[in-house]
This record gives structure tokens, C-alpha cells and sequence, in this order.
DNA sequence: ATGGAAATAT
DNA sequence: CATATTTCCA
């Protein structure tokens, strides 16, 4: 499990298991501080001499994120050489002394930071942040192999902070905050959230530069559009106008490749929420209008060719005043952009309430998200029901309506029990995860919607890509795509080996004596899986990493430096 | 007032 | 042309 799944997908509570390198060669202090770290759950390698230190980190210097080095009268040139051997690495000094002049050589040399010995627990928890300020200001040859990992982490963990953020608003007086109250929040997918999050890190990339990644980001925009009346400022914008600007740029500036990367590595599993609108301007005071309308709605000329590169831009300008620019600037009317993570929200709510009870209201009541009105739903619902319709045959529709499974049956309309996924952070609907095609019954013909690309391109050619899973079953709109014709078992191409099947119950449930545990649960997992429509049982977490992760793989992002596991 | 679908707009 | 909004009707 060298870098699978949960290293890179899963350090969402990521200064937790930052490895720490300690180089102390006073063994008490040593301990007392190697305790204190692993308290706070960092991952400390102890060494009392620097040859061993030197080698460890020029052996495996990937499996560092961050050194403490102690330093004292005698160890002092030892000391500057371990910085300088370690310049990649952000290195915080520790010393007892307080000799100005070796302060300064150390951080001449490259440390991060000289703390005087008894250190602060505050000082000691918050050395991750040197990590990332490394991971983000390192010249291109200064980012370490252990920090790109970090960058990646971070970037993603930024947006999907910002996607929290969501689209606010709208009728303050309607149901929604009820909505909120009531429960489980679907949000608050990191673990903490208390990282500074300077703002969504815009990862600019050349336009169309290379691979087509996923432009989207979007989850849910709502763009201001022409004029009009009406309406107050969206949470959402008033976020986004707070934007800060360092780790934008620094972002940036540094390492594009490895920007780019980072982008398109967190945008498929965590759908970035990334408003075009600017309503940059002016917060209080009216003056600094500037060019808000801009980019993105510009529909009429969107200048480039990139066809209807519409939004993405992401050119946010920064606007001079980074606070509130909330709020009431403007009113323009808006225009809901179903992006994916939206859609799939919706998706979500329908399955939940049961494709025919799936009615406006209360969708937009399960999708709790706000500044969506009642119309805007009842109007996608009804797109969605034209491609549903269209999609499924008729006998189809009767077929995976009725199950043959008692059991599950009662599922089908009104779950009884929670529903799992609603997590913002389960990157994929449930319903998309399979594989699009190889299926009979669902003929190519007639199926404009999914472009002719052979995937579920429900939309927009150009951002959507992150969305679209090779080779699953399952229409974007969330249908479950089955076989008519019962158990096919199609070669399954990528995506685990969830070969799209019609859940066969009682064929698994036979061989079940016959398997050892694991298998059983495999198979367990994957009938689960396969019938992404039904609650998913309780403790049992939606597919999002695995899925993720082959999404991921797909489109070639798969190569990760690995975070090495808790042993050196 | 609400869902649903047609009409209209972009 | 596809999608989102608006309008209309039950």
C-alpha cells in the first residue's frame, strides 16, 4: 500500500502524520519532544547524530516533511551542514542558546524558523506550516519529492474548504435554514477545517496547455447575468470576493507543472466550487465597480475560441479590497450552472426520495443548497425525467423497480435509513461510478446528450471532463444503467472489477458459505456498489476514494510520490 | 401555492 | 442545439 488510495486521497487530516526527521542528540530532551510530537499525531524519526541524520535524508529523503534539529555550542557547524544538506526540507532549528549571530547563519542557511528550547506546544503543532510554506514557495528543484504531496494535499484540501462555502442565500425566509438545522450537515468533509485557507487557490493554467483537464471546478455557480432586479448577493459570492492573494500566486508562480498537476489531481474527487462570479468590486464602497460583469457571463463574446470556454476563467481579479465585498452589490439575476457536483446533489436527493417522489421541494430541500430556488430544481427535474424516460425503455423501468429481493424492495422509495453519502466529499454520485456503456439496452442511438465521446458527457464538452468515468454504466443523470437482460457479467474494463452486473442476490448469497470472510465481504461490498440506487448500509462508505483513485489512474494522474507509512 | 410541462430565452 | 428560465395550467 505504498501510495495508494488513502495516502494520497486520504490526508485530509493532513498535518497528522506529517513525519517529522528529530535530530537531538541530547536523548531526554529528545524524547520529551518526540513525545509531544507524536501527540500530536506527527510521525517522529529520532536521531542523535547527524551522519545518520545526513544519510536518512539523503537515503530517503522523500520520507521526511520536515526537520527539528537541535542545536548548541559544540553541534553548531554539524548543525549547518545538516541545513544545508537539507535545504529542500524545512528545517526548524532548536536551541537553547541565544547567540544571535547562529541564529542568523541558520536561517541564512536555510531554516525555517530558530525557536528557543522550551518550546511552546503552540510553536510545535504548527510547525506544518513550514511544510506547506515550502511546498508552496520552493523554486521548482527546491519542492521536494515528500512535499509535492503536501502542495497536492493542501490545494485540494483549499477547495474543498471553498466549495463548503457553496452558494449562499437567496430567500433568507424559506426553509432553508431549517434545512440546515435538522441534521447532518453535508459538509465539513476535512476532518478539521481550521487550516488557514487563504482562499481558493486558483491553480491557473495555460488555457487549453495541455491535457484537457477538468476545467470545471464549478460545483455550483451562479453568474450574474445581465441586469435586472432583484436579489441580494449569494454567500457564495461574498466569498469569493474575500479572496486573499499569497498562496494564489504563490501558487502560481511556482512549479506550474506541478500546479497543474495538483489541480487536476484534486478537482475529480473533490468538485471544486469555484464561482465565477467576481462581483470583485464593490463591497462598501460603491465606487470600484470596475469590471464586474466580466468574464464569465460575458456569454455574447467570450473572446477565445476555446468554444464556449464560458466561466472557468478563474481569472479572479483580485479585487482591491478583499473583505466584504459582500454584500449588497449585487443584485443581478442568476443563473444556475448545474455543474457536476450540483447535479450530482440533485442526482443524490432524487435517489433518495425515490425517482416518483422525487418532486421539487423537497429535492431542493435534500440538496441544501442554497441560493437554488424550488424553479430551478423543478426545471432540472424536468430535463431529468426527459433523459430518464428517453434513456430507459420501457420494460426496463419495471425491471430494476421491482427486485426480486423482498428485501430491498422497501428501499427503493423511501429509505428508512440514513443515507450515507451525502457528504460533499464523496466525489462521486453513487450513480456514476459504473461503467457507461456495454450494455444492450441502453443503444447508442438516440442519445445525443452523451456526445460522442461514448460517455456520459451529460454537458458541457469542455469542463466536464473530470466528471465523466470512462467506461461506466450509469447515465449521468444518475440512472442506473443496467442490464435488461439479466446477469451479464461484461468484461469489465477499468474501474475495480464492479463489472457492472444486475445484482444477483441470490447467486452471491449461495456462494457465501463457500468463501472466506474476505471474499465475502468483497462481495458484500460490490453488490452494495452495484446498486448504487439503494442506501448504502450503514458504516459502509461510499466509493468515493476507490473511485476516486481510478478516476484518477484514468486519466493519468496516477503517479504519486509516495507518503511513506508510519515506519522510516 | 405547487408540480409539471410547454413556451421562451440565451 | 442544448440548457435554463419563464410562463401557463391544473
Amino acid at each position: 500500500m505504498v501510495c495508494s488510495a488513502d495516502d494520497m486521497l486520504g490526508w485530509s487530516d493532513f498535518p497528522k502524520g506529517l513525519r517529522v526527521l528529530l535530530l537531538d542528540e541530547d536523548s531526554l530532551s529528545s524524547a520529551d519532544l518526540k513525545s509531544k510530537l507524536e501527540e500530536m499525531d506527527y510521525i517522529v524519526s529520532t536521531f542523535c547524530n547527524e551522519n545518520e541524520a545526513l544519510s536518512a535524508i539523503s537515503d530517503k529523503a522523500e520520507s521526511f516533511h520536515v526537520a527539528i534539529i537541535e542545536v548548541s555550542r559544540g553541534n553548531s557547524d554539524g548543525r549547518f551542514r545538516f541545513l544545508e544538506a537539507a535545504r529542500n526540507l524545512p528545517t526548524i532549528v532548536i536551541s537553547n542558546i541565544h547567540c544571535l549571530s547562529t541564529m542568523m547563519k541558520c536561517i541564512a542557511l536555510g531554516a525555517a524558523e530558530f525557536l528557543q528550547k522550551p518550546l511552546s506546544e503552540e510553536k510545535l503543532r504548527n510547525i506544518w506550516q513550514h511544510v506547506i510554506h515550502k511546498a508552496f514557495n520552493a523554486g521548482g528543484s527546491g519542492l521536494s519529492k515528500s512535499l509535492k504531496p503536501i502542495k497536492e494535499t493542501v490545494v485540494s484540501m483549499l477547495q474543498l474548504q471553498s466549495e463548503t462555502a457553496e452558494v449562499k442565500n437567496e430567500n433568507p425566509s424559506d426553509t432553508e435554514n431549517s434545512a440546515h438545522a435538522d441534521g447532518h450537515d453535508t459538509e465539513q468533509p476535512l476532518a478539521s477545517d481550521k487550516y488557514p485557507a487563504p482562499s481558493t487557490p486558483q491553480i491557473e493554467r495555460g488555457r487549453s496547455l495541455d491535457v484537457e483537464d477538468c476545467q470545471d471546478k464549478t460545483s455550483c455557480a451562479v453568474k450574474k447575468e445581465s441586469d435586472e432586479h432583484d436579489r441580494e448577493p449569494t454567500e457564495l459570492q461574498k466569498v469569493s470576493c474575500s479572496e486573499s492573494k499569497s498562496v494564489e500566486n504563490t501558487c502560481i508562480n511556482s512549479v506550474s507543472a506541478v500546479a497543474v498537476k495538483a489541480d487536476s489531481l484534486s478537482s475529480p474527487g473533490v468538485p471544486l466550487l469555484e464561482e465565477e462570479v467576481d462581483s470583485a468590486d464593490g463591497s462598501k464602497t460603491s465606487e470600484c465597480n470596475a469590471s464586474k460583469e466580466s468574464i464569465i457571463s460575458s456569454h455574447s463574446h467570450n473572446g477565445d475560441n476555446l468554444e464556449s470556454s464560458a466561466g472557468d476563467g478563474n481569472q479572479k481579479k483580485a479585487s482591491a479590497h478583499p473583505n466584504s465585498c459582500a454584500a449588497k452589490t449585487n443584485k443581478k439575476k442568476t443563473k444556475v450552472d448545474w455543474t457536476s457536483d450540483l447535479h450530482r446533489r440533485f442526482v443524490q436527493a432524487v435517489e433518495q426520495l425515490g425517482i416518483d417522489h422525487a418532486i421539487p421541494s423537497k429535492i431542493l430541500e435534500l440538496m441544501k443548497v442554497d441560493g437554488l430556488t424550488r424553479h430551478n430544481v423543478a426545471s432540472h427535474l424536468q430535463k431529468y425525467r426527459m433523459h430518464r424516460r428517453h434513456i430507459m425503455p420501457k420494460e426496463d423501468e419495471r425491471k430494476w423497480q421491482l427486485q426480486r429481493d423482498p428485501m430491498q424492495r422497501g428501499y427503493m422509495h423511501k429509505p428508512l435509513m440514513a443515507f450515507p453519502p451525502y457528504h460533499s466529499n464523496c466525489g462521486l454520485p453513487a450513480g456514476q461510478i459504473y461503467p457507461v456503456w456495454g450494455h444492450p439496452s441502453c443503444p447508442t442511438p438516440g442519445m445525443q446528450m452523451w456526445g460522442h465521446t461514448g460517455y456520459p458527457a451529460w454537458q458541457p464538452p469542455e469542463n466536464w471532463l473530470w466528471n465523466t468515468y470512462p467506461g461506466m454504466h450509469a447515465d449521468v443523470w444518475g440512472c442506473p444503467v443496467m442490464s435488461p437482460h439479466g446477469p451479464h457479467v461484461f468484461p469489465q474494463p477499468q474501474m475495480q472489477d464492479y463489472g457492472f452486473v444486475e445484482p444477483n442476490m441470490e447467486a452471491s448469497r449461495k456462494s457465501f458459505d463457500l468463501q472466506p470472510a474476505q471474499e465475502v465481504i468483497d462481495r458484500l461490498v460490490k453488490e452494495v456498489i452495484s446498486q448504487p440506487w439503494l442506501p448504502l448500509p450503514l458504516g459502509l462508505k461510499p466509493p468515493s476514494t476507490d473511485s476516486v483513485l481510478s478516476e484518477l489512474h484514468n486519466q493519468g494522474i496516477g503517479a504519486f510520490p509516495p507518503r511513506p507509512h508510519h515506519s522510516i
